[in-house]
DNA sequence: TAGTGGTCTAGACCACAAT
DNA sequence: TTGTGGTCTAGACCACTAC
């Protein structure tokens, strides 16, 4: 088609206009690498050159000793992080911003945690504005969408802010959600930053989100405060290529 | 070192051991390919992967034909898209959002731009919700930081709304900015959508951000409402792995 | 047993830089 | 001319799955 660029991204240009044309439907299955190699004329190292990026786009996956396949859900999830707001205090049944999102989208969520008594190192220490060595409520997240594993979140919170109180734990009282719980107990947050990017996984990532080789993580960072006081801090981790992070801001 | 995983992977985990014990301290030259095959007693073909997976986390670059290197800069600069608000109308000189977190970050913005009449295809019509074939202003900015270059944008406005007016054309007026120069014209923008995803980038992009290959790109779709009125989409892409969005929000 | 994706190898050629 | 990263090839082996 295009005599542009080394074999290998005409190869994958190729077969990239043919799944857009739907000469292969997504969740069809792509020929073998050898049979590629052969209606290619090119050995079966360039194919897998041309397959490893397009599979870095999303757009194919490999499964196993399955085959090689066409994305079946191309389509990116919203996660709607609109404002923060509280929510009017209903007859609702409490949530959580992945839940509320993931309903939003016309699916179901639903999360694992473990929560952990720990010390805080360096940088959890400088980011909960206290000394290293202070003890923290840790609680990692595996967050589910529809039963697929979309999301990672580890929180920390300082135990000292905490202790005694009925939120000691996050995910056990009947407050759920960050806001909520710290109103409970008279620590109202008012503000809360976060930092957004982009990084290739770490294996660790590439296992627990089913991550196809290639593909981004967006990860954010974020931190609740009450006044000037940080009272949880948070990495949360997606996958780039199927979630897509939406704000609302009003301007003043 | 570590004996799991295929070889790529663990001469790829020995060299970032290497990098981050100061081995090889950032800006050093790594030595060559075939060098690194003679010493890991691997072929050229593995080595490259192992180099290729360093390339894709941003902590090495290889320059054309001169060598591999430590990346000098795995520093993220930082944008600072606090909140929108209007300067206060003091005497300070007009900026726009990227020179200013620019120089927050210690650094000096500069930025390339070009206008052009088009009209709107489906998607833009539908962002801007005016019909397709509708004449639309369209700018094309690339933003250099420090000289480099490290944004490209791609503004659309349709053509209705500023038609006759001062600000008919970006960037030429007194007013800098989008929410300033629709103040000019009696149409205050009150709120602005971001949508933030990551992904690969495209051929261009790799070409014209000076890509390393493997990074992913982070982009913004940002569309500014006048009531619900939208005045101006555009696109903003930067290189994800030295990028962060930094938010800040009131919670209510 | 046969098919599949994944990996590795030894050797080759290219374009480009510096010398 | 030499050295470099980048690419391609033909063939091989492995782990896993389906039959």
């Amino acid at each position: 088609m295009s005599p542009n660029g080394p074999p290998y991204t005409r190869i994958a240009a190729s077969l990239r206009a043919q799944i857009a044309s739907g000469e292969y439907p997504p969740g069809s299955r792509l020929p073998p690498h050898r049979e590629l190699a052969r209606t290619h004329a090119a050995a079966q190292e360039t194919i897998r050159r041309a397959i490893a990026q397009l599979q870095a786009e999303g757009l194919i996956e490999t499964r196993g000793q399955h085959g090689t396949f066409v994305q079946t859900r191309p389509t990116i999830r919203r996660i709607a992080n609109d404002h923060y707001q509280r929510r009017p205090t209903t007859t609702g049944e409490p949530t959580s911003p992945f839940a509320h999102s993931a309903e939003a989208s016309g699916g179901h969520a639903t999360w694992d945690h473990e929560t952990t008594r720990e010390t805080a190192d360096e940088t959890i220490a400088t980011r909960l504005a206290i000394q290293p060595g202070d003890p923290v409520v840790v609680t990692r997240y595996l967050y589910r969408y529809d039963g697929t594993p979309t999301q990672t979140a580890v929180s920390w919170e300082p135990a000292a802010l905490t202790a005694g109180t009925p939120i000691e734990l996050p995910e056990t009282g009947t407050a759920v959600g960050v806001i909520p719980r710290f109103d409970t107990i008279g620590l109202p947050i008012d503000s809360v930053t976060e930092d957004i990017t982009a990084r290739p996984p770490t294996p660790t990532e590439v296992q627990t989100l089913a991550l196809p080789p290639g593909v981004a993580v967006l990860t954010m960072r974020r931190t609740y405060h009450a006044g000037e006081t940080p009272v949880e801090t948070a990495d949360i981790v997606m996958a780039g290529h199927r979630n897509l992070l939406t704000y609302r801001h009003a301007v003043t």
